[in-house]
DNA sequence: AACTTTCTCAACCGCGTTATT
DNA sequence: TAATAACGCGGTTGAGAAAGT
C-alpha cells in the first residue's frame, strides 16, 4: 500500500484541490462529506499547506484544515503532523546525554506519560520519546539489562508494558512496593539484613547503617537486577570500557565506568542484593548499547520541513554527529591487551571479586560503595589482596584498621548520591530548569531542581568535598582509570582527567598519572590498570588519608 | 551480491478527556 | 445535563534503512 502511495506521491498527486479524490485508492481512507482522505507519509505540499494554514489561523481546529485548504488529511493527522514535525522551534536529532539522562528520569516518575515528558524536553515530541525509550527498553530487555541508568531510580511503578519497571528484570518485591527514598532504602537494608552471612561482601549492618543514607544511591533499582553471570571474559572486558568511542577517544557522555558489572563468585551478592561486581561477564557489550540510544551512523531522521530545500517524500533523513549517549560505543581497541591479560593465568577471580562493587550507581556514588565497603569490615579485600586479618560477619575488631577514616566517611555520608541523577541534572539547569510542573508529583520530591537541593541543604557537600571525596575514591577504584571524560568539567569541579592523575600521581608515579592523560590509547592500559589496581588497593590504608588528598 | 534480520521512526488507531452546543 | 465535536495521549504498525549472514 505504502510503495504505492509512494509512487503516487512521486507523481506529484496531491489533492488539495476541491475536485473528485481518487475513491478507494490505497492510501486514501475514511472521508469527510464524502470526501476521501489521505492516509500516509506526508509530502512537502502537503506540509506547505499545513505550514500556511497554521500560520494564517494558528494551531488547533485541525478539522478545519480539510475544509479551507482542501488537504485531504484529517485533523487528527494534520495535529499529529504539526506537532511532530511542522511546528517550529522542533529540536531535531538524536537526544543528547542529558536528554537521555532526563529522559530515564522523567519515565522513572511517570511511566508512559510520554505527553508529559516531552514537556520537560523542550523541543521533542512525545512520539519522539516513546520511539526512543521503546527502542531503549527492547534493547535493555534484549541483553537482560535494565532500563534505567545508575541515580535513576523507578519511583512510581507503572505498567508499562515498555518498561515502566525495568524491563525483564524483576525487583525484589519489596522494591515493588517502595515508594519513597526511605521506603527503598528500607527494601535495600531489609535485602541486607536477609542476606547477612550469606553474601560475601555485605558489609555488616551497622555499618550499612551508618552510611545507610549511602544506599540511597543504591536505589537506583538496577541493584535489585538479577543478571545471569557468564563466563565470558571478552564480553566481560568489553564492558569494562563502554566509555571509550571506537576511535578510542573518550565518550564523554559515557559515565559508566563501573556498570554492569558482576562477579561469577558474588553472585550471592548481585541475586540477592543487586550488586554487581566490576568485572561482569554476563553484562558485556551491552552495558553500553543498553544506556544508548542508537546512534551507530549518526543518523536521526526527522523531517526538516523549513528546509530551504525539501524532498518530495517527507522523513528526511540527515546526518548528525553523534552527540553521545550513555555509553555508546564499540568495543575499543585496548581490549585486546586486557583480553589477553585475561586469557592468561591471571586469575580472573581474584581480580573480580577484589573489586567487588554495586555496580549501576554510576558517578560518584558507584565510587563511594566500594570506598566505603572497604571501610567496612565485612569486605574481605584484605583476604585477597594484603593479607589483613580476615573480616567476619559482625567483627567490628577486625575492621579497626580502617577505622581511622571514620571521621571522614561520617563527614561524607552524604545520604544523597552527589551524582545521582538530580545532581547530573543540576548541572544542566537548561534542561532541568523547566521540571517542576510534574503534575501529581510532589514538587519537593521531583524535579524541581531548587527544591531537590534544598532537600540536601543539611548535608556537608561543597565542590572542594566532592573533590575529595572523588580523589579519594579514584585510589579504590582501580578500575576508575578506565572512566574517562564522565566528570563533566565544571567550573570548579576537577575532571576525571585530574582527578586520574592528581590523585594517582602519589601512588602510581607520575609515569602513569601522566599515562592516564593519554589512556585513550589502548596500548598499555590493561597493564597499567592492572598496576595501579594492585597498587591502590593495596596501599588502601594509605590512600585512605584524607590529607593526602587535599 | 543476495537475502535475512534488526532497527528506526513516521503515521495511524482507538480511547479517554475536554470543550462546545 | 446530554450529545457531539475536538483534542490529546498512548499503543501499535509497517516501510525503509541499516546491519548481519
Amino acid at each position: 500500500m505504502m510503495r504505492r502511495m509512494k509512487k503516487e506521491i512521486e507523481d506529484g498527486m496531491l489533492l488539495n484541490d476541491h475536485t473528485e479524490p481518487q475513491l478507494n485508492d490505497e492510501g486514501y481512507e475514511g472521508s469527510v462529506c464524502g470526501v476521501v482522505l489521505k492516509k500516509g507519509p506526508w509530502t512537502s505540499a502537503e506540509d506547505d499547506i499545513l505550514v500556511n494554514y497554521v500560520k494564517k489561523n494558528g494551531e488547533g481546529n485541525w478539522n478545519a484544515v480539510q475544509k479551507q485548504t482542501g488537504l485531504l488529511r484529517c485533523g487528527k493527522s494534520c495535529r499529529l503532523r504539526w506537532a511532530n514535525h511542522l511546528r517550529p522551534n522542533l529540536k531535531k536529532g538524536a537526544f543528547n546525554a542529558e536528554e537521555e539522562l532526563l529522559i530515564a528520569e522523567l519515565h522513572s516518575k511517570l511511566g508512559n506519560r510520554w505527553a508529559r515528558m516531552a514537556a520537560q524536553l523542550p523541543g521533542r515530541t512525545d512520539n519522539e520519546i516513546k520511539n526512543y525509550w521503546n527502542t531503549r527498553v527492547k534493547r535493555c530487555q534484549r541483553a537482560g539489562l535494565p532500563v534505567y541508568p545508575p541515580g535513576v531510580q523507578q519511583e512510581t511503578p507503572r505498567d508499562q508494558s515498555t518498561g515502566g519497571i525495568n524491563g525483564d528484570h524483576k525487583l525484589h518485591p519489596d522494591f515493588l512496593q517502595k515508594k519513597s527514598y526511605d521506603d527503598i532504602h528500607d527494601a535495600i537494608f531489609d535485602s541486607l539484613k536477609d542476606n547477612q552471612g550469606i553474601l560475601p561482601y555485605v558489609p555488616e549492618l551497622c555499618d550499612i547503617s551508618a552510611y545507610g543514607n549511602m544506599l540511597n544511591g543504591f536505589d537506583s533499582y538496577q541493584y535489585c537486577s538479577f543478571l545471569p553471570a557468564t563466563s565470558n571474559h571478552k564480553i566481560l572486558l568489553e564492558s569494562t570500557m563502554p566509555f571509550l568511542d571506537s576511535s578510542g577517544n573518550n565518550n564523554r557522555s559515557g559515565f559508566y565506568p563501573f556498570d554492569h558489572i558482576q562477579d561469577n563468585t558474588s553472585d550471592n551478592l548481585t541475586q540477592s542484593f543487586g550488586m554487581q561486581s566490576p568485572l561482569d561477564p554476563g553484562l558485556s557489550s551491552h552495558s553500553s548499547m543498553c544506556y544508548s540510544h542508537s546512534l551507530k551512523n549518526g543518523n536521526s531522521s526527522t523531517s526538516k520541513p523549513f528546509e530551504a530545500v525539501k524532498l518530495e517524500l517527507p522523513s528526511l533523513q540527515y546526518s548528525e554527529i553523534d552527540l553521545g549517549s550513555w555509553g555508546t560505543s564499540s568495543t575499543p581497541p585496548l581490549l585486546e591487551s586486557i583480553e589477553d591479560f585475561i586469557q592468561s593465568d591471571t586469575p580472573i577471580s581474584t581480580l573480580e571479586s577484589d573489586c567487588s562493587s554495586p555496580q549501576n550507581s554510576g558517578l560518584l556514588d558507584a565510587l563511594l560503595y566500594p570506598a566505603k565497603t572497604l571501610g567496612s569490615s565485612k569486605n574481605n579485600f584484605y583476604d585477597k589482596c594484603s593479607n589483613s586479618s580476615i573480616a567476619t560477619p559482625g567483627d567490628r575488631a577486625d575492621s579497626s584498621a580502617l577505622n581511622m577514616y571514620e571521621p571522614e566517611w561520617e563527614e561524607y555520608a552524604d545520604p544523597v548520591p552527589p551524582f545521582g541523577a538530580s545532581s547530573i541534572l543540576n548541572e544542566f539547569p537548561a534542561v532541568s530548569a523547566n521540571r517542576n510542573s510534574l503534575d501529581e508529583q510532589p514538587p519537593v520530591q521531583n524535579f524541581d531542581g531548587n527544591i531537590v537541593k534544598s532537600e540536601y541543604a543539611d548535608q556537608i557537600w561543597t565542590p572542594d568535598s566532592e573533590n575529595q571525596i572523588m580523589s579519594l575514591l579514584i585510589n579504590s577504584r582501580p578500575d576508575f582509570l578506565l572512566a574517562s571524560d564522565w566528570y563533566e568539567p565544571a567550573s570548579g569541579q576537577l575532571t576525571n582527567q585530574s582527578i586520574a592523575t592528581d590523585a594517582t600521581s602519589p601512588f602510581l608515579g607520575d609515569h602513569l598519572a601522566t599515562d592516564n592523560k593519554h589512556m585513550t590509547a589502548g596500548t598499555s592500559i590493561s597493564n597499567h590498570v592492572w598496576e595501579f589496581g594492585s597498587c591502590a588497593w593495596n596501599n588502601m590504608p594509605a590512600v585512605c588519608h584524607m590529607s593526602d588528598l587535599g
